[in-house]
RNA sequence: GACCCCGUCGUCCAGCGGUUAGGACACAGGCCUUUCAAGCCUGUAACACGGGUUCGAUCCCCGUCGGGGUCGCCA
């Protein structure tokens, strides 16, 4: 006999006076999965009534990489200084009630309006930590309007809150010792207050709380060094909260089908970057490389690059995909393929130019590359194994100085896959370019 | 300091009175192999401590210790 709830409706509520976080995106993604999930609303709502700190370029760029994680929301933004004419009328009436005083004037005569608040013992019931209790002995009378004239945080919060139809507050934990000012705040108003969950802290290596001297820990930045959104999504649900088992590699639809405050954790959790990378890697592997190019372009604005066709960027892609872990690796290892000029790698050169016989075997390779027909990754691999055999040595003795010559590096992806990438022409000219080089050298 | 919250491998999670305490990242070794990755296999590694309750505690209760949050006319 379950009664069907109504559709909730959450909000995230970011103050724009720094960049959007890694702490931040998670509160939006849990407010954001607990709504999709119950066919119910997502609301965005930016907390700028702090006209000194308060910047316009970081509204939008909050709203910027909201959009990128994939956060859609239902209504809004709406900015609170934009809704001035809600806040000042509730407390004129809680002032004509008498639950409300003005404050002395300060030095310019303006006066704040603050609520009187009783002693009492407050019981916050939390869909996270249970019921918390605080013998509000302690509790100061709290400021509904400041004398600037905007409304106090708190206030504003409840204000609008309320008046959105909120039905769970979905927060940080850091907003827990503020829950009673508010449940206070909805009853003096004769409101309902709504449910309330608290998120546990994400927190840097050293377990103080997550900042800026941990690293990178915008979203900005994490989109900048080549996170996809849907890792970063897939890793985020997972710190605080596990759908139980052993399950980690979610997609948004299985997030959204099995998320609930009831599993979320109470314990703060150290944000692991390595995880987030090899999640990352994970994400890369099993995307549709046409996707990828997409999201590699602005990645390559910076790097100084001859600009690339797409179809040959996908071709890079499919080649190397598995060797990413994040979308900024890709020019360090696809240069090679991608751009005209190559660099030799001295570690590679000493390792594998070294032998005296180098000079040699290359024309020999050279010699069998440029008869390969048609020139295809299995021929070429049958012809220049063929001449291994004939020579009376591994394959490798020939491989790796050819991979030098085409790549300029010791590492790479295998060289007959490389070989009919790049084609007879380029490989021939790279093949002659090496061999200048190592006439040169001696 | 006061009030509140938290405490399982280095890290993220599983566990919800009886388990060889499980998975993932990282780390180590191995396989594969033309290199490096990837992939696959194996291994190292944890219930903070002390009291209870109980036939039996990682799990329930109390304390200690440790970590964190909040104490603004900031949000």
């Amino acid at each position: 006999m379950n009664r069907p709830e109504p559709p909730p409706r959450v909000r995230f509520a970011p103050s724009p006076t720094g960049s959007l976080h890694v702490g931040g995106a998670r509160t939006a993604l849990f407010n954001w999965l607990f709504a999709r999930g119950r066919g119910g609303a997502f609301i965005l709502r930016i907390e700028d009534t702090d006209r000194q700190r308060s910047r316009e370029d970081l509204s939008r760029e909050i709203i910027e990489e909201l959009a990128w994680l994939g956060l859609d929301w239902d209504e809004g933004p709406i900015f609170q200084s934009r809704r001035a004419g809600l806040y000042l009328p509730a407390a004129e009436e809680l002032l004509e009630r008498g639950a409300a005083y003005r404050s002395e004037p300060d030095t310019e005569g303006k006066t704040a309006i603050i609520l009187r608040v009783p002693p009492a013992e407050i019981t916050v019931p939390d869909r996270v930590y249970g019921a918390v209790t605080v013998s509000a002995a302690e509790l100061k009378d709290i400021v509904l309007i400041k004398s600037d004239g905007s409304p106090a945080y708190n206030f504003a919060c409840v204000v609008d809150d309320h008046d959105l139809g909120i039905t769970h507050v979905i927060r940080g934990d850091d907003h827990l010792p503020n829950t009673p000012k508010q449940i206070i705040l909805y009853r003096a108003l004769g409101w309902e207050p709504p449910a309330f969950a608290h998120l546990p802290l994400i927190l840097g290596p050293d377990k103080s709380p997550l900042s800026k001297r941990h690293g990178a820990t915008s979203l900005k930045a994490f989109r900048e060094a080549g996170i996809l959104p849907d890792a970063l999504v897939n890793y985020l649900s997972l710190l605080g909260w596990s759908p139980g088992g052993d399950r980690e590699l979610m997609n948004r639809d299985e997030l959204v089908r099995e998320f609930s405050l009831e599993k979320v954790s109470r314990k703060a959790a150290v944000f692991d970057h390595q995880k987030l990378v090899w999640m990352n890697g994970r994400y890369i592997q099993e995307a549709a490389p046409a996707d990828l190019v997409r999201a590699l372009r602005p990645l390559l604005a910076g790097t100084g690059w001859e600009p690339v066709p797409d179809g040959r960027m996908e071709e890079a892609v499919i080649l190397l995909g598995h060797r990413l872990k994040t979308l900024a690796d890709f020019p360090d290892l696809a240069g090679f393929c991608l751009q005209g000029e190559i660099d030799y790698n001295p570690e590679a050169v000493a390792k594998y130019w070294s032998g005296e016989d180098v000079p040699e075997i290359l024309a020999e390779v050279r010699g069998t590359i440029a008869a390969a027909d048609p020139f295809a990754r299995e021929e070429l691999e049958a012809a220049l194994r063929g001449l291994a055999e004939r020579r009376g040595v591994k394959g490798g003795v020939l491989l790796h100085p050819l991979r030098v010559a085409l790549t300029g590096r010791k590492d790479s992806p295998g060289v007959f896959e490389i070989l009919s990438l790049l084609g007879r022409e380029t490989s021939l000219a790279r093949i002659d370019r090496a061999a200048a080089f190592l006439a040169r050298r001696t």
